[in-house]
DNA sequence: CCGGCTATGTGATAAATATCAAAAAACGAG
DNA sequence: CTCGTTTTTTGATATTTATCACATAGCCGG
């Protein structure tokens, strides 16, 4: 299924967001203004497939994205991505391989499909640009590694704890299903949990 | 207890491996080299206390090191730096909040701090700088992805076969006791799953 | 508003892993 | 080499969590 690709105009908001994380000159921001796509995902509509290969990073406008790992058949939840928000598949995008993740939206949403790696060597482009990328891996690992801790510090009663403190739009957003693996739990196993039997 | 500082010449060998990751020019290293020292660690030794800040970078020229969170008395291992590799807490080093995790020398171990971080607003920085800081830090991210990965792709078998087949020298050189944690179980079911109970 | 689909909850049971205790093995200092 | 310490192994048991089966609730499209 093809994205409906709805306008390619930076918007001032987006715009405000690149701010906070580079000074782009007006003369860059046209410059890279046409390696920026944005798509509107129905809900459930895969945005990258795994075994594709992922060439860009994702801005999140509105709605939520998770990234999963498909686990013969049984998906594992590594992150979810709301609203301004950065996400990609990064050993995928700096390695150039087949992702084995993908990603998918949890809702109607729309998301900003940003190719400007590729520009980096071309001629035109500017010490910025690879900045700018290097900035957004680090923000996106730097959301692993926050998992990746609560993971590795708690019993999985405390960390459905930990989310409700101190993720609660997770709690609040993510279908319980989907909550699950992301814990390190079954469904079941949640639904007992959130209903205090442990 | 004091380091033991032998140095605060950059090697030829640790110059080799930084040329790797930047192209400094040898004024930008005559002007970073101070900020690097040296240390030699005993086994067992402690190189960062957690509650302490972490204002600096660390490349394990001999030795390992491992990267542990104190739950309770009871060690959970995040991560383990052999030789030629960088490590740091990015948490607290990028926030510059006391860190949650300490490191420890598990073997005696030569490890460069390198302390340019705050270097870089100063008067005679310079942009290659802060580049370099990016670059060490999406390495020390990058492993950290590769572990939640591998915890949450895999069952507590399979993460013990992943590490032989991908990374022996941790099966090798890391004692059980250490690497149990790491895989995310007891001491006592790594060492039946080693001799093959399930 | 209805019917079908999907998500969540609950109970019974099985499987995996932790815990506790103690023996065996490996290691290191002198 | 030897003694004392630390690490690893093993066994018995307890606990946690998964699995399976099914009931219930919530949701969406017509």
């Amino acid at each position: 299924m093809r994205h409906f690709k709805t306008s390619c105009m930076i918007t001032s908001k987006l715009k405000g967001i690149l701010h906070n994380i580079i000074q782009f000159s007006e003369d860059e921001y046209e410059f890279i203004e046409p390696y920026f796509e944005k798509v509107v995902l129905k809900k459930n509509q895969i945005l990258l497939e795994e075994g594709q290969l992922c060439n860009a990073v994702f801005f999140v406008e509105s709605g939520v994205l998770r990234n999963y790992y498909d686990n013969n058949g049984l998906d594992v939840n590594l992150s979810f991505t709301f609203e301004n928000q950065f996400t990609t598949i990064i050993e995928a995008y700096i390695n150039r391989e087949p992702s084995k993740i993908s990603i998918q939206a949890l809702e109607k949403s729309e998301v900003w499909t940003i190719r400007i790696r590729d520009i980096s060597k071309e001629k035109g482009s500017f010490a910025n640009l690879s900045t700018f990328i290097r900035r957004i891996a680090i923000r996106v690992l730097f959301a692993t590694e926050e998992h990746h801790n609560m993971i590795m510090m708690n019993s999985p009663v405390d960390r459905y704890r930990y989310l409700l403190e101190k993720k609660p739009e997770l709690i609040q957003r993510i279908p319980l299903t989907h909550l699950a693996s992301y814990i390190g739990i079954t469904r079941e196993t949640l639904s007992r949990i959130r209903s205090n039997k442990y």
